[in-house]
DNA sequence: ACCTGAACACCGTTCAAGT
DNA sequence: ACCTGAACACCGTTCAAGT
């Protein structure tokens, strides 16, 4: 058999991401499988290799989707007036996480094979949102050089990251009884050099 | 056949955990089956159910004692004068995290199926490696409510794990400039309240 | 050009049968 | 009491054969 449907190519991409996504907002990594994919749109299994290199490959083209929904959120948040952005930043971000945890997961749970990188289109994806906070949030630093705005914004970056992470895992609750998003306004504030 | 070999059980434990740590070492989670630690303590397949609930109990277990190696070495920098503990422990957390990436990644990797939580015996020992630093740290945020050096220890130790994270996983060189460790030093400094 | 379905080489896990 | 080996129900991936 053959042209089993009458998808076009990019459509069909469309649809298995789509898959992908409700599998993992459902059941996370675990229960993300090309053949459970497949069976969803209605395909055999491989035909996903007409579309994706392979399982990772898909993972990664979600992954990168992810990573635009959260710019758009921070991109709104960081429309604020000034003093207001670091609450608010912060605010997009836990929300994010805490609306599709599974999704959010899968950006750190899933890693490529030994040796494997990141392709070469993902990589400016992240120095953007890394960009867009050190833009939203540099004013607030005026009296450091370029270099130490980066690398306070990278810590918060990074530090957001790891609150989330332990949270979403519950490796924090029992041992912090102070919110996740309080943690991390206290970590931007403190990185802002604020007394607070 | 039976009694293939004359290991006591608890010997045979530290075998197959011994087997599990090399092959992550090695490869990563991607490279540990049931199957090739069992080969490789030269058993067959089910003898591992003998001793271990299923692989996620084995991996938890292979966790649970790379948590203890990283208490050792932190308790022995936790051991430095007042003034240079930051550095100490920063320097301590940093060295663990590169001696052994695919060992401490696995910490973070692996995730308990949907619904399942660590089990009991687990989370006093991440308390106490929390409870380390607190007391470690403790003394240089003299004017703190309790709970205020309790949020402050919490986020160092979910900020250094951020920044590890990434940068194991290479989400952090092509945007940050700076070392890993600098970062982490940067954040503990800043989260003390210092104006570095 | 695209898709199928079977095949291959793996998995985790269970369990009757052996000692 | 402990271990084996086969079985079961899955995997990711490939590829000849079909349209």
């Amino acid at each position: 058999m053959a042209r089993r449907s009458d998808h076009a190519p990019e459509e069909l991409k469309r649809l298995a991401l789509e898959s992908a996504r409700a599998i993992v907002m459902e059941e996370g990594l675990r229960g993300l499988t090309v053949r459970r994919v497949a069976e969803r749109i209605g395909y055999a299994p491989g035909t996903l290799y007409n579309l994706f290199a392979n399982l990772d490959d898909l993972i990664v083209q979600l992954n990168a989707a992810t990573l635009d929904a959260l710019a758009v959120v921070l991109v709104e948040a960081a429309r604020a007036e000034l003093a207001a952005r670091p609450e608010r930043l912060v605010e997009a971000y836990f929300d994010f996480v805490e609306s599709r945890p599974r999704l959010w997961s899968l950006l750190f749970e899933h890693r490529l094979p030994e040796g494997e990188d990141l392709p070469d289109w993902y990589r400016p994806k992240l120095a953007a949102l890394l960009g867009l906070v050190a833009e939203a949030l540099g004013p607030l630093m005026p009296d450091q050089t370029r270099e130490a705005r980066q690398a306070a914004t990278v810590t918060m970056w990074a530090g957001l990251h790891g609150i989330s992470t332990l949270a979403v895992t519950s490796k924090l609750t029992l041992v912090a009884e102070t919110e996740p998003r309080a943690l991390g306004l206290l970590l931007v504030r403190r990185m802002l050099g604020g007394e607070s």
